[in-house]
DNA sequence: TATTGTCGAGACCATACGTCTCGACAACCG
DNA sequence: CGGTTGTCGAGACGTATGGTCTCGACAATA
């Protein structure tokens, strides 16, 4: 998934690339979005459950396909160190959790959601374990998957459970650790202090 | 989390680590698991669900720690790239999965998690919600949430519900894409080829 | 005092994103 | 028909980063 790949097998100079998007990140997004609207709509198939089933159906399916999931990763790798890619995956993730979002929002129409349902979590939920499998890829996400998502969501959804109150001193932002440097170079100085011949130098 | 920060952090040559660590990702898991088998003990605490909120609490704790997500976002980074980091990625999470589905294995002899419950369904749901928040930075990973998935996981062990059949032609593997390229390259061909004048030139 | 092994520091190589330059070519204009 | 303008493909270049290699310093030991 590197530019120079993506230049040649488009048959463009990389620079007219950069000349149409912004970033590498945009023209993922771009083509992934164009794929997903293309790809997963969100007809209505009567009840939640089948709406669910039907939407996770054709986001693994597509979580299948080696070149959606690689372009998927790399931008997801891109987004953990360069804020701008960051960003644009926000805004993807943001209208893909929407498009889902949308069919718990008409099944609480239908009263097949409960009132106190949680949305964001749910969806979260759906989305979570799609990643985590495609990023960990250490389960498949195949339709048994999908549709043992869509029993436990609507489940989930349907359940009239009270959620827990918001914790009042709850900490929300990342704390910065206290004392000086990260965990790791505190770990590496402590490993070395005591016997590095100790060590797991497999 | 480069190298270079890191052996300086720790006040070491960056070649004294890779002496005693065969690659980066081996330095940051091993500091990752020795914190989370140190904070994140798993004791019985009468209930599935309150073992769940233990681990979860904890779990969701970590991951609002500054250098200790930086870390874990670095590591999936990197797995994206290097087959290597993403070995070193799985057996890391594979440990953490094994450490969350003890509580349930310790709730199923307590008879309060059903026989046809799908345990890695389950643990995935938990990690993958947690990964995702991380990586995605949509919403907080805060107590509410811990207790809310603990909740919800309990729920969701307990029910009687049939899991659905394997389809026995479900497909497994990632299929490559059929025609020449990745959807990307085509698509970049696509859209240089209908004016591309009209494009996102933002 | 001489030998041996590890250390810190930094040069070095490979990769990959993004920018810059250059010659070619097509469209349009006088 | 010839000149101008703008985009194109190709590729060199700058920068950042993971990982390797080299070298002088130093400590332990005989």
């Amino acid at each position: 998934m590197t530019m120079d790949s993506l230049a040649e097998a488009a048959d463009v100079g990389k620079q007219t690339i950069y000349r149409w998007w912004p970033s590498k990140a945009a023209v993922l997004v771009e083509a992934l979005t164009e794929r997903a609207l293309a790809v997963v709509p969100t007809p209505d198939a009567g009840s939640l459950r089948a709406d669910l089933a039907a939407f996770l159906t054709d986001s693994f399916q597509s979580a299948n396909v080696a070149s959606v999931a690689n372009s998927l990763r790399a931008v997801m790798a891109d987004a953990q160190r360069d804020p701008d890619t960051a960003d644009v995956l926000r805004q993807f993730t943001a209208q893909r959790r929407q498009a889902l979002r949308a069919l718990f929002e008409r099944g609480r129409r239908r009263r097949e959601v409960s009132g106190t349902a949680d949305l964001d979590f749910l969806v979260d939920l759906a989305f979570g374990l799609l990643w985590y499998r495609m990023l960990v890829r250490n389960a498949p996400l195949d339709r048994r998957v999908a549709l043992q998502m869509a029993t436990a969501l609507a489940d989930q959804a349907g359940s009239r459970r009270p959620q827990p109150a918001t914790i009042p001193g709850g900490a929300r932002e990342e704390r910065q650790d206290a004392r000086s440097g990260t965990i790791v170079s505190r770990y590496i100085s402590r490993r070395l202090r005591r016997s590095p011949a100790t060590s797991a130098s497999s």
